[in-house]
DNA sequence: ACCAAATACATTGTTATACAATGTATTTGG
DNA sequence: CCAAATACATTGTATAACAATGTATTTGGT
């Protein structure tokens, strides 16, 4: 393995974005399917997701009641499973921006 | 137990966030033992941190050679172990601040 | 026409970490 | 005198990221 502390970190610290990303993309209500996801996050973040974290990130959200899905067929392609933030999931992004940024405002102070 | 989505997120968020935490208190180089940490941490930032959370993460840092630490008898008391940073250390909170910075920037773009 | 890469979903096993619970021992305060 | 605080530690449980693997379709290059 040989992996550095700082890489076994930004995983660890994943463990918490990760849900807070995806709420905060899906906040501006379009829709999103979950390969369309990965691909957002990584253009506006530089931050990769495995698939296999991705999926079951989104079944958990669903499971919460943060997110909605439906499954789209397209004329030509794999049907897409779309995601769409619930008025639920909304309030909790807005619970987890408050958290956030009071908890960066604290780092900056040290 | 009935805990809510926002509750167990903090609790997840924590992964990534309390070594960097422990790390930015060190930064200044004073010398800090556990029990106090745990004080020093829920004073500046309202953050609980479990006993059976912070010591085996000192002993992580610690193994990673971000921390050194020295066992110190008090006149009156139990005897303290004080933790200092190292070079290591210093250079790798330096790089989590990094990061962090970023992340915060990209959230507050989204 | 062929085949590798990309698209799009998913599951399994491994690893890391927070935390409650529990334990030991000493000291302080009411 | 005894409960709370101080100060360390370990064990078991739950959660989540990720590599690996799997299925199936479509696109692009040669």
């Amino acid at each position: 393995m040989e992996e550095n502390f700082t890489t076994k970190w930004i995983s660890q610290l994943k463990k918490g974005t990760l849900s807070f990303l995806v709420l905060s993309i899906l906040k501006d209500e379009k829709e999103y399917y979950g390969y369309d996801l990965i691909n957002e996050i990584k253009k506006k973040t530089s931050i990769d997701i495995a698939e296999g974290t991705l999926y079951p990130l989104m079944n958990r959200l669903k499971k919460e009641d943060l997110v909605a899905s439906q499954w789209v067929e397209q004329e030509s392609g794999i049907p897409r499973k779309y995601y769409k933030i619930t008025p639920l999931g909304l309030a909790t992004v807005t619970e987890m921006k408050n958290y956030w940024d009071n908890l960066n405002a604290t780092i900056n102070l040290i």
